[in-house]
DNA sequence: CTACGTACCTGCCAGC
DNA sequence: TGCTGGCAGGTACGTA
């Protein structure tokens, strides 16, 4: 999926088209995403004004004043925005109407992402122990320092962990390793305070850079209006396995960490 | 609490 | 030319 500068580039595509927009409803033809959408979208939505469009780590949230839409892109998923008449093709589960007669089509092959809806008040539980914003000032290398103390966990996975700080993925934790020379394997709470450091400046910069390029596409991921995200071409390590290090020149190493691939250089990383 | 493994779902591609 | 297995940007849950 979408990590966070996917999320964050279909939110700023989005948020001009949205915010002030009165809705007409939504057309849901797939309810079963990785929870079930709320049977009732249609009618909480239907003359209400979307606010604001919002995001915490790689949830969409849609201000109303009576509540909050959450989004979630899952492993496949994207927005794009359309005319209503434009016909749906396959995995186009939901449309949400908007009074200008376009819609905000919500596309997702393998069916990962979500749509919830948060009556106003608490935060929803999904988001409520959420880690650090990596982008807001609440983050930094002491963040990582202090929570990895003691974790045999490798690194890379602690880095996946929402918990830890949210929006970094499998592209992006790899990417960040092998800028930052930290071998993923290394476990979470054998790295030292300047490393992690120098790991949370290498993860803003990867982040704020792919943002913006328009996010990576790899196959699923498209921008609100149909285009691609180039930050593919400024790919170090992710899957580059069998290419040379364009730091050593050594050849890059694929294992699987926790289930994911993973992507490193054996002789730069340590 | 931590650290796995597994499940959810569809599409695509390599290999037989 | 099919078929099959494995893999893909995520995350929540169950189990030791």
């Amino acid at each position: 999926m979408p990590e966070l500068p996917e999320v964050e580039v279909t939110r700023l595509a989005l948020a001009p088209h949205l915010e002030g927009q009165t809705l007409t409803g939504a057309v849901v033809r797939q309810k079963k995403l990785r929870q079930w959408v709320p049977p009732d979208l249609d009618s909480r939505l239907r003359g209400r004004v979307l606010n604001r469009l919002d995001r915490r780590g790689k949830y969409l949230l849609a201000d109303f004043v009576h509540g909050q839409l959450l989004l979630h892109l899952g492993m496949s998923g994207s927005l794009r925005l359309l005319p209503q008449d434009m016909a749906a093709t396959v995995h186009d589960h939901v449309d949400i109407l908007l009074g200008d007669g376009r819609c905000l089509r919500f596309r997702d092959p393998r069916r990962f992402g979500l749509i919830l809806w948060n009556t106003e008040g608490a935060a929803h539980p999904l988001l409520r122990d959420l880690g650090p914003e990596p982008l807001a000032e609440n983050f930094s290398g002491q963040v990582l320092y202090r929570r990895s103390r003691g974790r045999q966990q490798a690194v890379k996975s602690f880095l996946m962990d929402s918990h830890t700080v949210v929006g970094v993925g499998n592209i992006y934790a790899t990417e960040s390793l092998f800028r930052a020379g930290i071998d993923p394997r290394r476990a979470a709470g054998r790295i030292s305070a300047a490393r992690y450091d120098d790991l949370a400046v290498v993860i803003r910069a990867v982040l704020r850079e792919a943002i913006a390029q328009g996010g990576t596409t790899l196959r699923d991921f498209f921008q609100p209006d149909g285009g691609n995200g180039y930050f593919r071409l400024s790919l170090q390590a992710y899957g580059r396995e069998g290419e040379p290090c364009i730091r050593c020149g050594g050849t890059l190493r694929g294992q699987r960490l926790g289930g994911r691939a993973t992507v490193f250089c054996p002789y730069c990383q340590h």
